[in-house]
DNA sequence: TCAAACAGTTTGATAATCAAACAAAAATAA
DNA sequence: TTATTTTTGTTTGATTATCAAACTGTTTGA
């Protein structure tokens, strides 16, 4: 039991870190080469369709609206993202993606989805689901873990 | 098939942040809260056994050995490293974990343990052997492409 | 109407990061 | 041997990431 749990472990680590490095790198070696990966994930979580509220995009990205305005001046800035005031709430602030942040958006996308196919790639549609189960069953865990956290 | 993508892709993105979260806040709510998420893997890439140069960790880590220096320069002053002149070659420092260090260390690989024996528990043997193909699946499939990177 | 609550912004401090300039030591070439 | 090049790590300057706390403007509710 102890092995299986060790190399399962370090598989996540090292996939954690891979994918986090291949996004960064690609990034840098792409046309976006002023977005860093933190910024590509704001972007990600701005998203394509709905319009999202500053407040929303912050506890998604688990960050302080501070830290998102901050961002957010900078994607403005390099033309990723728009800043729209709410014509039905004057406090509220509306943060969409621009052409160019659309374009981002789906590079980045694809590249999610070209991973995801080929770790599927050699299973059966059983398997996946199977595999699917598992990943749902670990996301469970945290998601309790998360809840029973301090404050 | 499509759809599929989607559904596993998100869970691992959500998962990965819920990882990521989980860690960073039961360091701050520990004993050792002068610790940030990225020290901490500063800290497990240095190790408990051998030593390792700055190259070395700075190489594993996929950071530039000036980024490192400057985090060893922290954790040297917080007392979880210690940086030794090679004695057979003077230009390289190896790093090694302080007794507080390895403690730390210690308490991080038991988080990590504890979450993947938590996450198979409630899988067969057949889901935790699935779980397992899907990670090398997509191990590999990372490793491919870090070696097509440029440069 | 006016105080409290709310949504964002700004600011000051610190950490994380890179690239480039630098210093010291080792390896290689002359 | 001496000079040059390469290697290892440090320092520095710039930018981004982050939070907490102070702040601004808007809305809500007493």
């Amino acid at each position: 039991m102890e092995p299986q749990i060790n190399e399962i472990n370090s598989y996540l680590v090292s996939i954690f870190n891979d994918v986090l490095m291949i996004e960064e790198r690609t990034l840098q070696t792409s046309q976006f080469k002023d977005v860093s990966i933190k910024e590509m994930h704001t972007i990600d979580a701005i998203g394509m369709y709905q319009e999202h509220t500053t407040s929303e995009v912050a506890k998604k990205l688990g960050i302080t609206v501070g830290t998102l305005t901050v961002s957010v001046n900078n994607l403005v800035r390099k033309d990723y993202v728009n800043r729209v005031r709410s014509e039905t709430d004057r406090r509220v602030v509306k943060l969409a993606l621009t052409k160019k942040g659309r374009l981002l958006y789906r590079l980045h996308d694809k590249f999610h989805r070209d991973m995801v196919r080929e770790t599927i790639r050699e299973m059966s549609e059983a398997e996946a689901e199977l595999l699917m189960k598992g990943l749902v069953n670990l996301h469970g865990f945290l998601e309790r873990t998360k809840e029973q956290l301090p404050e």
